[in-house]
DNA sequence: CTTGACAGGTGTACAGCGTCCACCTACTTT
DNA sequence: AAAGTAGGTGGACGCTGTACACCTGTCAAG
């Protein structure tokens, strides 16, 4: 008896050595149960029969695990299907990022908010917004319209949140940034779009990217839609 | 000099009664200046030489008052110009609505995060969407097609977040909502779509809104006008 | 076979948060 | 004069994220 508790207590910390996909695992599910409001820590370490500080020794601080999170969850989402013309690609894609936020209804408020602060997307994001954008190439748009699209597209392409790319404020440059080559290779079409705006809009001050004008295209698209269907 | 001070000491409590205003204004400034983040109630008090529980004789709690802000700034977007015909209208109040948030940049977080966990949204947003409403209206479109327009422009109307009215959710009925009748004096517009939405999905479960359905219509409406950009 | 490094879990502690509660004080109303 | 009330105060509680020091078991090198 004596020794099958202390077994007991041996493998409580032995059997589940508490990786950071276990903590991640964990986050998810707690929050999927109780909002992200419910998400703490400690919240965390307790489902895992753990002192919190333990979890500092998988994830960084609430930040990054709030990012490893979305980077699960974005995995969630179907890869494009077949080759079906861009159009139904695209389509089954967003709904299949749909599907992904109905599930976990807390989901697109994290990344929206962590998107806000962060230099970067999530490496999950980023694969997701360049396989998108490879689509609509592969299409036939023009880097240029697809810059345009991804614009257009922006609170339907994960939900939410069309400024996902908000390269316009002055934040500190990411220290762990991608070296450019490794960006390109990973990122092929990220880069080609990005580099093609730098380099047309050189001359204008700042983010190389007019969100004025690309607001009001995306608004103005929207109302000519919205006109077509008047009687 | 005694006096002097004396003096300053009761006017510093006595001069400025802090009304509910000054503490909103303390609050929007406070944000605008350092972030969300750097928003809280000890702050606000801090700023304003009072003690934290002071703001709570003009405030009921932190969400109140994040609602008291987000009024204050929606009352900041123009109202509806002229009579150039629904589209240019509503362009305009677009864009001033867009300039109301590039001026409070935590603005539309705050905003989409007290939506989400609303009953109803704050009362400035309640009337910008009923005269939003209003203008399709008198543009000659019909209740079900501004309905649908609504959710197209979701994430344009006040530059994000598509699901203002997230209706389909399990909350509870506020307590303190406008009983009916009110409510139609107030908000006709939004009255006269909800109740044809309510009616004409009787059958339906739940939300008396296909929320899915909304999606994919905007979805498509966007696609459609996407393709039209292809040479 | 010992030794030392190291990965990983523990315990304590701190500053900051929102807000409940009891209190005091000045002013208004009867 | 008495009673009520609006509004500012002070302290406390429970919660948060996380810094820091510590201990322990595993494994590699001498």
């Amino acid at each position: 008896m004596v020794e099958i508790t202390r077994q007991a207590d041996t493998v409580r910390q032995a059997r589940t050595p508490l990786s950071r996909e276990r903590v991640l695992d964990a986050a998810v599910a707690l929050a999927d149960e109780g909002g992200v409001d419910a998400l703490s820590m400690r919240r965390i370490a307790q489902e895992l029969g753990v002192v919190p500080m333990a979890l500092y020794k998988h994830v960084a601080n609430k930040n990054e695990l709030l990012d490893g999170m979305i980077d699960a969850l974005v995995g969630e989402i179907d890869p494009p299907a077949g080759d079906a013309g861009w159009k139904t690609v695209v389509r089954l894609r967003v709904l299949s990022a749909r599907r992904m936020l109905l599930r976990h209804p807390w989901a697109s408020r994290v990344i929206e908010v962590r998107m806000r602060e962060r230099a970067a997307p999530t490496p999950a994001v980023m694969a997701y917004l360049d396989s998108m954008i490879g689509i609509f190439r592969a299409g036939g748009f023009s880097v240029g319209l697809v810059h345009h699209a991804m614009h257009v597209m922006g609170s339907r392409l994960l939900g939410f949140s069309q400024e996902l790319f908000d390269d316009s404020s002055d934040r500190e440059p990411d220290p762990d940034a991608l070296p450019p080559q490794e960006m390109a290779a990973r990122f092929p079409h990220i880069t080609e779009l990005a580099m093609a705006v730098a380099h047309d809009e050189e001359s204008v001050v700042g983010s190389g990217c007019d969100d004025q004008f690309e607001f009001e295209f995306a608004l103005d698209l929207t109302l000519d839609g919205l006109e077509r269907l008047l009687p």
